[in-house]
DNA sequence: AATTGGACTTAACATTAAATTAACATAAAA
DNA sequence: TTTTATGTTAATTTAATGTTAAGTCCAATT
C-alpha cells in the first residue's frame, strides 16, 4: 500500500527536503505552500499524513488544522505540526487543535520518518485494536477506550477481555477461559467471576453476559 | 564543528585509506577492526558517520548496524555500508537494517567524501527535538526542556526517556526496554526502576506510568 | 598518582497493586 | 423447593515495583 503524505510549508527548501526523503521511502508526496491550497488539496487526496507548518502566509496552521479536523473525510489522517525553533510553541503544545504531534524545526529526517512509520504501523496492525460496540481494545497501550475515555486496566482483566473479544458473541466455556487466559496455573473457579465483575463494574453490566452452566460471552 | 567518523573494517589498508582521506578533510577519525569493538567505540564517541564493512571477523556488519540502531544515542549517526563488489549485497540493499546508504568496494574516495558531506550538510542546521506534553527532548544537548527550564540529565536517563517517548502512550515491556536501551549488556531488573524513579523525581510522577506486570508507558 | 565526584548499577528491604481465595448471598434451573 | 451455578465482598496472598543506600567504575581535576 502506498501512503500519501501532504507537506504544507511556505519555504520551498523545507518542502523539497521532506519530499525528497519521503519519496525515497516510497511515499506519494504532495505539497502546498499556503493554508488554503493545503486544505483544498487535502480534501481531494485525503492524505495519510499531513505535515503542517504553524506559520503560513495566509492562515495560521492551527486554523487549518481545526478546519481539517472538522472534515470527517480527514478523520484518519495524522496531522503533525512543524514550527520554527524560536517560535513560541507553548500555545501549540498546549493548544490541541487536533494535531497529533508536534516537531520543532529544523527537522531531523530520521525522526520524522520514524514518527510517520510508527503512526502508520499503529493503524495498519488490525490485530492490535479490536473494536466492537463502543469499546476499543488497544493492545499497544494495554487499555480500553470507551466513550472517548481511556481506561488503563490491570493485566489479567485486560487479557480476559481481550480473550472474550477475540470472538464477539461466542460463548466461551469456563474451562476454555481458564486455559486460554490462565494457562497452566490452576486457579479457583471464583477467580473468573471476580474478574468479570470488575470488567462489568468498569464498562457496564451489558458488556459481558453470563450463560449459566456454560460460560461467558462478550456482547459485540 | 568537528565531525567524528568511525571506520569499521578488518582490512588495515581500507582503514588507512579512509583515515588518511577523512583526516585530510578535517574530520576526527576513529577506527575499529571488529564488530564488537566498533559498537563499543561508537557508544563512547557517538560518531556522526559510521562506515561499516559488511563482512567482519566476529559479527555481520548488518547485525552491528541493527544493534546500533537500537541505541537512541546513535539515532543521529549516519551509517554507510561498505561491501566487496562480488559479495551478494542484494540482501543488504533490500534489507534495511537502518543503514542509510550502501557503497561497493573498491571505494572511490571522491564519492565517499561527497556522500559524507552531503549528509552532514543536510543535517547541520538541524536540531532534533521531540515534544510531547510539556516535555521537550533535545537530542543534541542531551537535555529535557520542561516549563521553560533546561534540564541536562545523565545519559542513561535521557536514553530511557527518549526511548519511551519514541511512541508516547505505548506500554513498553520491560524486556523491550532492556534490549532497546541497554542492548546486550544484561543488567538487573531493578536498574530500570531506579532510572524511572529519577526521571519521575525530575519531571513529576505523572510523566511515566507503571503498568504492573507489563512495563512502563510515557504519558503523551 | 591520588582525589574527587558523578553516573550507573546492585542488593536489600519496604511498599503496594493486583490476583486470588474464602465465605457467604443470590438467582436460575431442575 | 431444592440444587447448583454464579455474584459479591472483603480478607489474604503473591508478585511486582518502589526506595534507599552502598559499591563500582570512569573521567575529570588537583
Amino acid at each position: 500500500m502506498e501512503y500519501k503524505v501532504l507537506i504544507v510549508d511556505d519555504e520551498e527548501d523545507i518542502r523539497k527536503l521532506l519530499s525528497y526523503n519521503f519519496e525515497k521511502e516510497g511515499y506519494v508526496v504532495y505539497t502546498a505552500s499556503t493554508g488554503m491550497k493545503a486544505f483544498d488539496l487535502a480534501m481531494k487526496i485525503i492524505p495519510d499524513i499531513i505535515f503542517l507548518d504553524v506559520m503560513l502566509p495566509d492562515i495560521d496552521g492551527i486554523e487549518i488544522c481545526e478546519m481539517m479536523r472538522k472534515q470527517p473525510a480527514l478523520n484518519n489522517s495524522y496531522i503533525l505540526f512543524l514550527s520554527a525553533r524560536n517560535e513560541d510553541y507553548s500555545q501549540v503544545a498546549g493548544y490541541r487543535a487536533g494535531g497529533d504531534d508536534y516537531i520543532v524545526k529544523p527537522v531531523r529526517m530520521r525522526i520524522l520518518l520514524h514518527k510517520a512509520k510508527a503512526f502508520l504501523d499503529r493503524n495498519t496492525q488490525v490485530v492490535t485494536k479490536i473494536e466492537t460496540n463502543s469499546v476499543l481494545l488497544d493492545n499497544e497501550r494495554y487499555s480500553i477506550m470507551k466513550d472517548g475515555k481511556e481506561n488503563i486496566i490491570p493485566k489479567k482483566e485486560f487479557e480476559l477481555l481481550a480473550y472474550l473479544m477475540s470472538s464477539p458473541n461466542k460463548v466461551f466455556r469456563r474451562e476454555e477461559i481458564l486455559s486460554g487466559v490462565w494457562g497452566d496455573s490452576k486457579v479457583s473457579d471464583r477467580t473468573i467471576d471476580v474478574h468479570v465483575r470488575k470488567l462489568r463494574e468498569k464498562f457496564g453490566m451489558g458488556i459481558i453476559r453470563t450463560v449459566k452452566g456454560v460460560g461467558y460471552r462478550y456482547m459485540g
